[in-house]
DNA sequence: CTTGACCTTCCCATGATGGGAAGCCCCGCA
DNA sequence: TGCGGGGCTTCCCATCATGGGAAGGTCAAG
């Protein structure tokens, strides 16, 4: 393929890659993406090499990477001696930060709908989720350990 | 109980409700809370219904409510003629809030969790996970006549 | 009085994204 | 040839909750 041939503006870039000029900017300010060519006017150039590098880096996004793992991925990505186990790991740990997180997100889901079960929401003022959250709770939820590290 | 007579400095509030003396200014400064009374050298001075009022704030943020949320919650603490219905609705929307962010992440998890199943992670620089980022699936989902297994 | 712990305010950083302003550029149309 | 509209540039600000750190004032114990 020859390059240089259909060189687009980061519109166009954006629009194919999925990823916002905004974003384009960004990534190349941070040092993710090596500064775009410009037109004489100044306007970044950008080639389908380009386009195919920030699709990467979208999907990469969409499945929650960070920024800073994304440029590992990247490195590995162009390097062809490369080793899979590598990126695997990478993948892996990212799998793992997720599960941590959802972990973190179901403890504090599960919390909540014990509380909004002990609600009845019948229009009075006594209301048990507030309760909880004053200290005052009746009874402990939990009979061991506080809600705080 | 009578206010007043064991005031504390903001380190010890902090200590007393589980919140950083650094975030106790913090809600301060934006209003979550009113500005503290001063000590004539300029100390912020605490009181029991203070230190109340941020246990409240730190049991409600360990429940992930973002601060806005918590500002309703706080009027609703003190309004004695709230509805528990309000408090309920607020709970459950933000249930919602957090079981859509736990499902945005499984999905996130599951796409990893394919990927990395799918790459033998065996020292050869082949890797079907940089081939899905990068948009050359060799494979759907379900491999339908694939030459790899 | 010194020392060390504690307090004050102010600025900066995180992480990824977007909004918006001021100003330049380019293309098409009359 | 001139103009208008849309796209591009940079720069600053905001989010959301939290913390780090500096420069300087305060207090209590030794």
């Amino acid at each position: 393929m020859r390059a240089g041939c259909d060189a687009m503006t980061i519109g166009q870039a954006s629009r194919q890659s999925g990823v916002s000029a905004k974003m384009i900017r960004h990534y190349e300010a941070i040092g993710l993406v090596s500064p775009a060519a410009r037109e004489t006017s100044g306007y970044r150039l950008y080639g389908p090499e380009e386009v195919h590098t920030l699709r990467f880096i979208g999907r990469a996004r969409s499945l929650g990477f960070p920024i800073a793992i994304i440029a590992e991925l990247l490195a590995l990505w162009r390097d062809r001696s490369r080793s899979n186990a590598d990126v695997r790991h990478v993948a892996q740990r990212h799998a793992d930060e997720l599960r941590r997180k959802m972990a973190a997100l179901a403890e504090m889901a599960a919390a909540l709908d014990h509380l909004v079960g002990a609600c009845s929401g019948d229009g009075r003022p006594e209301c048990p989720i507030l309760d909880e959250l004053a200290g005052e709770a009746p009874e402990p939820v939990h009979p061991a350990g506080s809600p705080f590290s």
